[in-house]
DNA sequence: ACAAGATATGAGCTATTGCTCATATCTTCC
DNA sequence: GGAAGATATGAGCAATAGCTCATATCTTGT
């Protein structure tokens, strides 16, 4: 959606528009990890993003719709980082990838990246961010899929767990500071391929 | 705290006052349950519990230690049931029993169970808040510390990680509404020895 | 230069929030 | 019965929330 690109200089206006925008989640984001939802207020974001209440409310229908959009642009990030899982050649290279896609992401901003875990799951789900949820999650059931991957049970089951496995240690690491990735990434990756394996 | 009994029937007006509290505490958890973080009113929680929010104020200083105590009387629950894994003989026997408390405690409010332990992260902590996450990870320590577990990486480290895995697939579970406890149990078991004794 | 659409503004509305306090009602003991 | 402390009440305050809308400014094509 945000990604559209008409000629360029055709229409600096819009530039002026999606500029004002991408402000607006930025602040957001920046507020929570900050002051967390507590201090997320409509007028304290519409500040922070250097515009008016008013502006903030041209784009976004409402506050939820503006969490949203912090949803679906973090997740994106998520995605695209993943997706090199797909193309490794081994079940276990894809499975590390996918790992250290994780981590990158969780520790590149940590008291985002867990905040916005606990408020995606609380939110009404809009299309944008179910979309993108469902995006991550297809991934994961391709990855599972894999036969090299021997799982024990079925696919869902298996990515479900897993997800939860990675997600949780990463949450735990970054709320507590943990900073060093290959470190973390190594032991998720333990985690994760002992309970593939464990008989 | 609210353990201490005097001679039954002396003083029942105090017994009132301990009536109170814990409609309070109980209404918290229902309107945390039904509502979310975003209904969690000091109003609505009086309301709800029967009583005015001149008595919550009473009895709390302020709407956050009414949060804390909801967290400490559910994690003291909690650890109570953990404590039955340190009389075990085995370390994985041991194992087995933490998992299952952890798991049927889950299981007994999911929603409740999430929601507060997102924001007993969260939360500043006070000295009581503090003192049962400090209970609870002491039991952890121990159980990790038994030679028959055999640890590869240091026992904080080890300890922090398994419970983060358990956390993180146990909360999963609940939010996508499992309930056989069984099931569950076993996966995060396996999950759990896959990572301690994955080479 | 000008029309017209796109974009930005912020005072201000209503509702709700966390919380206080003066007052009232219980409960106990003599 | 009545004094005294414990407990309960709820109207209401200051602050802030999410959000609207009439108005202003900017940008572009002609």
């Amino acid at each position: 959606m945000a990604q559209q690109r008409p000629s360029p200089r055709k229409r600096p206006t819009q530039g002026r528009a999606q500029a004002t925008v991408a402000a607006l989640v930025e602040a957001a984001a920046r507020i929570l990890e900050q002051d967390g939802r507590e201090g997320f207020s409509t007028n304290a974001v519409a500040e922070r993003a250097g515009v008016s209440i008013g502006s903030l409310y041209q784009y976004f229908s409402s506050k939820e719709a503006l969490l949203g959009a912090l949803i679906v642009r973090e997740t994106d990030l998520l995605i695209a980082e993943a997706k090199a899982a797909l193309v490794e050649p081994t079940g276990r290279a894809a499975l590390a990838t996918l790992i250290r896609a994780c981590v990158s992401h969780q520790l590149r901003r940590p008291a985002l990246a867990r905040l916005l875990d606990f408020e995606e799951a609380v939110l009404p789900g809009d299309t944008e961010t179910a979309r993108v949820a469902e995006e991550f999650r297809q991934i994961g059931l391709l990855l599972f899929s894999r036969s090299d991957l021997a799982p024990q049970e079925p696919v869902t089951v298996v990515t479900q767990d897993v997800m939860a496995i990675i997600k949780g240690m990463i949450d735990a690491a970054g709320e507590r500071g943990e900073t060093v990735q290959v470190d973390l990434a190594v032991r998720v990756e333990r985690a994760v391929l002992g309970y593939l394996t464990h008989t």
